[in-house]
DNA sequence: AGCACGCCGACT
DNA sequence: GTCGGCGTGCTC
């Protein structure tokens, strides 16, 4: 018997394994193939595994019912990578399969209804339209009952579909029914006045065939109907082909001109490339401007001519057009770009653009990592500090982890790239884990760093009546209007003030579902939660003492953005947070009109802190940097740093050298000290040391456990018998902390509970949660327990 | 009795 | 995730 081992589209703890199907004799199943499988009384999706020949359960097995793929639409390593994250990262296993594929490929099988009968009047209405998706929440009990009588007495048929279809673009084009050598006569034996019958055997001739119709209708300008005239005649044929969908299609194609590389460069191009052979990973610790890019272009160039192939991870704000085609210069047609920008269409063409060997190089973001590349010669991932690499939401993984997987598994090198790596990976670099390479000076010697200030916002001297700016940075932001330079500004917080507070009595306007107060957002005239999104409209009188008396404290871009135009109502403002950049396209515009000097100020949350490049920006302003310090976070200090570090780096791109303001309570902290001095190395040794101290990473690996319940007991005592449970199954080393509430306690009426366990080896522990967790699925609907583990 | 509702467990 | 089985408690 034919066996295949089949992971079922239902991620439940309970499901989180192979179940054994008998595979028909004429069905032709390989691994990494999807199919359809009948489970219990339904009908899921399911992916194929593993084949056997002998069954594993004792019970009687169902067949295939159907099979979705021609051919496998996962390969053996993208299988193994799924065995790797479910065991690293805690999560299902079917999730962690449909993150391979495309969008397009990622349906279910969903079921619908046929009725054959209509006798019922009331069930016509619903059914005269065809199939019918079977949703119980779309139907009354009573549709219901009428329904499920239908399908007994087989009025109504229940059938079971794909719940996403698959598109392909198709290009007409033409063939010849002649030969090449025949087309002088063809030329000959036309009219004198027949153009456009001359224009298109020369162009033929000259391009030869086959050619799109478009591009002869549109770019050589010959009109259908003398092509239709053509076909007829029976000198061409139409024929329909499917085309790719690119993304790329629209970019220059220039040649690039070699560039000469610098010492910094030639030795780490030739020390990589020395271990191209080795599953080594290098971090390349290089400040801004010290040409990493050009490193990983000139490496990939050699990987690729070695017959192997590439990725290039980069965060999402970085896949630019510019760093796009830096790399289409060099390799053509033959790269892949992979985002979220993407269209379905364009993302599934990529993907078997890639998956067919079209391709050598992927450049993409995050999900770039799993894409079906074979023959992997190097992977590199740049700004190695960035956090998207990390997948919050379930199912989480971190690409830098699957980077090194597959570094391992291909055999070939992993570069990490940063001018701030993680503390995590310097200090494996430190222990020679990984091969350091630091690159300390600029390609372009031009280059300036600007000068950083700090101002002491404890200072009474500099305190002005703004509640947002210093008198320092007042002035500057002044100065540079006057001399007609530009400014960013950069405030973690979005909208106008964070807290509401009554002056008279002290009543503060809290979220009635969560523990926070609500933000202030003066442009959209509500109190909003930016943890549940609960809203209300801004009170004019206190609730409690009716004065009207209230005080709003703790600005965000909003009311910077009004002070600003309190100072001079003629400097010209763009604010950049998430309100002003959710619709499509908003991002790329602010962008553009500062760029074009529309405005004198850029204000804005994280996204002007990255990647920005504004040649006449000559001061930046940080409003708060406590902030992010603040966070109830142990990378709080290395984020800050990181943040500053960019921030900083917005400033003085052009000819002028440029100013950077930080306003900070804290201004003897490392993390801002060592920003000011732009001195990665120092915050490194200093952040160790705190990381020692207290236990953290890369010290201790964490795990953090959440466990959130509406029932505030039933969290806290769900969360003592887990901890009692981890206390009895794991090495004596590893450390279990907790419970202790979530640092807001209350979400969304929900109340959450957290341990903290923290190991330096301990396999034991993982088995232990895995168990825990099938557990405690029982009562999911009453408690739900997170996992996040935190590797880099 | 008849049912609505919630909980539980099985699913190959 | 989804559905059927089963116990509980409410209504007629």
């Amino acid at each position: 018997m034919k066996i295949a081992k089949v992971v079922v589209d239902v991620p439940t703890r309970q499901t989180d394994h192979t179940f054994d199907y008998e595979i028909p004799t004429e069905m032709n199943v390989e691994k990494g193939m999807r199919v359809v499988v009948e489970f219990g009384h339904r009908k899921v999706t399911g992916f194929v595994i593993d084949l056997a020949e002998v069954p594993a359960y004792d019970g009687k097995l169902k067949e295939i019912s159907e099979l979705i793929d021609e051919k496998p639409v996962l390969n053996r390593e993208q299988l193994a990578m799924a065995d790797f994250l479910t065991k690293e990262f805690f999560t299902f296993k079917v999730s962690n399969l449909w993150l391979m594929l495309p969008t397009m490929l990622k349906g279910k099988t969903e079921k619908f209804l046929i009725a054959h009968d209509f006798s019922d009047p009331s069930l016509e209405n619903i059914f005269s339209a065809g199939p019918v998706k079977y949703d119980l929440r779309s139907f009354t009990s009573d549709q219901i009952k009428k329904i499920k009588k239908g399908i007994s007495n087989n009025q109504i048929e229940v059938i079971y579909g794909q719940s996403r279809q698959i598109t392909k673009k198709y290009t007409e084009i033409i063939n010849l029914n002649i030969s090449k050598k025949e087309i002088p006569n063809q030329l000959e034996k036309l009219s004198k006045t027949n153009k456009y019958g001359r224009l298109f055997w020369e162009t033929v001739e000259k391009e030869g065939s086959p050619l799109a119709i478009t591009h002869l209708t549109k770019e050589v300008g010959i009109p259908r109907r003398v092509l239709n005239k053509l076909v007829q005649e029976g000198t061409i044929e139409i024929q329909k082909v499917e085309t790719y969908r690119k993304p790329l299609s629209g970019f220059a194609h220039k040649q690039l001109k070699e560039l000469k590389h610098t010492k910094d460069q030639t030795r780490t191009i030739d020390q990589i490339a020395a271990s191209l052979k080795n599953p080594e990973v290098f971090l390349i610790e290089g400040i801004t401007g010290s040409g990493k890019t050009e490193i990983y272009r000139s490496l990939s160039q050699k990987v690729i001519n070695q017959g192997k192939k590439v990725i290039i991870l980069v965060p999402e704000i970085s896949l630019t057009p510019q760093i796009i085609s830096f790399f289409q210069q060099t390799f053509g047609e033959r790269i892949a770009v992979w985002h979220s920008r993407l269209s379905r269409g364009e993302q599934y063409d990529e993907w078997r653009r890639i998956k067919n060997d079209e391709v050598d190089l992927v450049l993409g973001v995050r999900s770039a990592i799993f894409a079906p590349i074979k023959d992997l010669g190097l992977i590199v991932v740049d700004e190695e500090h960035e956090n998207s690499y990390r997948q919050t939401e379930n199912p989480s993984y971190d690409a830098r982890e699957l980077a090194k997987w597959r570094g391992k598994y291909n055999s070939c090198p992993v570069i990490f790239g940063s001018a701030t790596p993680t503390v995590t990976a310097r200090a494996k670099a430190e222990k020679n884990v990984y091969q350091l390479i630091k690159l300390d000076k600029r390609v372009n010697k031009n280059g300036h760093l600007p000068e950083v200030k700090i101002v002491d916002l404890r200072d009474p001297s500099v305190r002005s009546k703004s509640l947002v700016f210093s008198t320092p940075l007042k002035k500057a932001i002044l100065e540079r209007f006057k001399n007609g330079e530009q400014t960013i500004l950069f405030l973690n917080r979005r909208g106008y003030a964070n807290f509401l507070e009554c002056r008279n009595c002290g009543y503060t306007f809290n979220c009635p579902n969560c523990d926070v107060s609500l933000t202030l957002h003066l442009y959209e005239h509500k109190m909003i939660c930016h943890y549940c999104g609960y809203s209300s409209e801004i009170p004019q009188v206190c609730p409690n003492c009716h004065e009207n008396d209230l005080r709003s404290f703790g600005g965000g871009t909003e009311k910077v953005e009004e002070e600003i135009h309190q100072l001079n109502p003629e400097i010209q403002t763009l604010r950049m947070d998430r309100d002003t950049t959710s619709r499509k396209g908003s991002y790329q515009k602010i962008i553009s009109q500062f760029e074009n000097h529309e405005a004198d100020i850029l204000i804005g949350t994280q996204s002007v802190a990255k990647g920005l490049n504004f040649p006449d920006v000559t001061l930046v302003g940080v409003l708060n940097a406590d902030i992010s310090l603040n966070r109830p976070e142990f990378d709080a200090s290395e984020v800050t740093f990181d943040l500053l570090t960019q921030v900083a780096g917005r400033a003085g791109r052009g000819t002028i050298a440029g100013n950077v303001i930080i306003q900070t309570y804290n201004p003897n902290h490392y993390a801002i000290q060592d920003a000011k001095n732009q001195n990665y190395e120092w915050f490194f040794r200093q952040e160790m040391y705190v990381r020692h101290l207290y236990g953290y990473l890369p010290y201790y690996y964490t795990i953090f456990l959440k466990i959130t319940s509406k029932e505030e007991m039933l969290a806290l005592k769900t969360a003592l018998q887990i901890k009692e449970t981890l206390e009895k199954n794991k090495e004596a080393q590893t450390e279990i902390l907790g419970p202790a509430p979530y640092y807001i306690k209350r979400i969304n009426n929900e109340y959450t509970y957290q341990l903290s366990l923290k190991y330096k080896k301990d396999e034991l522990i993982k088995t232990t949660l895995q168990e825990i967790m099938s557990k405690t699925q029982k009562n999911a609907n009453k408690v739900k327990i997170s996992i996040s583990h935190i590797t880099c």
